[in-house]
DNA sequence: ACACTGCTAGAGTAATTACTCTAAAAGGAT
DNA sequence: ATCCTTTTAGAGTAATTACTCTAGCAGTGT
């Protein structure tokens, strides 16, 4: 492991821990038993690091447009990935807008990826409504899905926490039954049988 | 207006601007041609304000029990009002699980505060039903819809920084759209009039 | 006038932070 | 072995922050 994905790895520790304010650069330096001024001769500063964990996040949750999941259980295997990675880097979700609001870098790229993000749950929406899973009787009602998805994929987490339920590994489901909730109401008959059988 | 609300109000103008940590006591005090000294005599220190200005949201935003808005145009009519308030504080939900994670007190009083609001829009909601505006086919969408709701008014604005888009004043409404996008398969013919009649 | 209480200014400070700088060690390549 | 580059330690520092302390001022009651 380079020293530069220890430093990584120990960040990310105090950071899902804490808050990143209060896991200053000499404090992960320390954690590892390393100078300062090794640290940043690896990392500028902790903008740098924060902006290098959220690539890494990024790249184990991006879809090519040719991979976007098809039917309701792919779509469900796929967000079941996802709620893990975004649980592996809890706290990114946690303080996202105050970590945009420190890092205007970080704020351009992360709004540029979440459009993109959008318009493939659309896309994934469109496929599901033209193989037959959906059903969608009045104008709309994608784009809210899309939002209810996009939403609750930001924000599950912090909503929990919100409400003071412990969010551990084993509740990484919720955000999943939220967002099937949302798209019940429209399930086809042959969706709902995909469903079913997931038993979720 | 006394020096208290002074400081309360150039707090939030500075918190609501940018972010809570740029705008340090000194900051405030300033911002309004004030000894630090002297803004320390009222407020014991930054969460003191921020504890405050939460308080002030809360007080202009709880509703009693008995009155529960009880048609949707009721619930439109609430909705928009909790949007004004929330805006007029945007800065809270902006950082909200940063603020909790810094200050015990306020987190331990949000988490009760929250609990209730959400008892009070499932009851809202049971009431909805009952009165014959809202139809439940299944288990659990009354549950699923004050998830939704709830997750909307605290993470809507949030959510639209996170895509890039001006969140202002003129786009306080969305909020509320979104929740009704998610309450519409739900709806009686009846519920459905209501609404119509809102135009929304 | 006097005393008392609350309000305000502003200097001061201890602690923290986010780095920079220098020099030395380690690790190749030839 | 020598030279060069990369990596590391650790001291040092400028800036910031959050707050304390002291003393003076203002308003009020008697």
């Amino acid at each position: 492991m380079s020293t530069k994905d220890k430093i990584l790895a120990a960040a990310l520790k105090l950071f899902n821990e804490g808050n990143t304010q209060a896991a200053t650069t000499n404090h992960i330096a320390a954690a590892l038993g390393m100078s300062p001024g090794n640290l940043h001769y690896h990392f500028k500063n902790r903008e740098a690091i924060i902006l290098k964990l959220y690539e890494q996040m990024k790249a184990q949750t991006e879809l090519p447009e040719a991979q976007l999941p098809q039917t309701p259980a792919a779509v469900h295997e796929h967000m079941l990935h996802l709620a893990k990675v975004y649980w592996a880097y809890r706290f990114f979700h946690r303080e996202l807008l105050f970590l945009l609001s420190r890092d205007p870098e970080l704020k351009a790229l992360y709004i540029r990826d979440n459009r993109a993000h959008r318009g493939r749950i659309l896309e994934a929406l469109r496929r599901l409504e033209r193989n037959g899973y959906l059903n969608v009787p009045y104008d709309n009602v994608l784009e809210h899905l899309a939002d209810t998805t996009l939403l609750a994929t930001q924000f599950w987490n912090p909503f929990l926490e919100t409400l003071g339920e412990s969010v551990d590994a084993s509740r990484i489901g919720g955000m999943f039954t939220h967002i099937q909730g949302a798209m019940r109401p429209y399930l086809t008959a042959k969706g709902l049988a995909k469903l079913s059988r997931i038993g979720a």
